[in-house]
DNA sequence: ATTTGGTACTTGGCAACACATAGTACCAAA
DNA sequence: TTTGGTACTATGTGTTGCCAAGTACCAAAT
């Protein structure tokens, strides 16, 4: 029961919704998202990152196409479905009714 | 992957630190918990809450002392220890932080 | 041509936790 | 003494973040 662990868990199922997220704006390979990732102060590992592209693609919210780079291996580069996008509003709903409760239940005068 | 599986996974983590904030307020038993929780919608169901309070407990975030009820058996109170309210301070920086991130990834105009 | 280093992706396993389910125990009123 | 409600316990399951090891491809240096 440490904080790194709490850090960890708060994560699960936050990942999927912030990275759905940053595929929505514009197609993008992993790379590009966990440095999207990072400038919000969200890093993401990729040993999480890889399999979680995988699942959502297996679930019919993402696809890709690959990319030739210049410099190095060719390049998956996701972009949603019209169910990954139906699902990523349901995400954010999801999101803003649980960031709603916490605040309800923890920003009380007596916890400041 | 259905919002209903996403909704339990997006809890972990966050449940710890709601329930921690209601004791803090006070003494709680289970139940008192459960009411508050479902006040900020944010269900919570037995199956969870006892356990997790079991696991605080045994992590010396949390003690408790039986008190006698007039309305069926006894019922465990539920106090914060120093080292729970220390910890409590932390998870509240880990929420601020995530719950900061997760609004910088996600809350840009090209997805509203 | 072979080595080296970087980039991109894959795979298998582990630990933590929300949740379901079934069960125990206690109490009070019918 | 049965019934129904309340309080708590114990066990098992599925999902997921993370780790670690591995594969594969490319380009520049040796």
């Amino acid at each position: 029961m440490n904080i790194e662990n709490t850090q960890s868990q708060m994560r699960k199922g936050i990942l999927e919704f912030c990275i759905l997220s940053v595929i929505r704006r514009g197609e993008a390979y992993p790379s590009d998202i966990v440095e999207e990732m990072k400038m919000a102060n969200l890093q993401i590992l990729e040993g999480t990152l890889y399999p979680l592209l995988t699942r959502l693609k297996n679930a019919d919210m993402l696809t890709y196409r690959w990319v030739e780079s210049n410099s190095g291996p060719p390049r998956k580069y996701f972009s949603l479905t019209e169910k990954g996008d139906a699902f990523y509003k349901e995400l954010q709903q999801t999101w803003m009714e649980l960031s709603n409760g916490v605040n309800a239940v923890t920003k009380t005068k007596e916890n400041n």
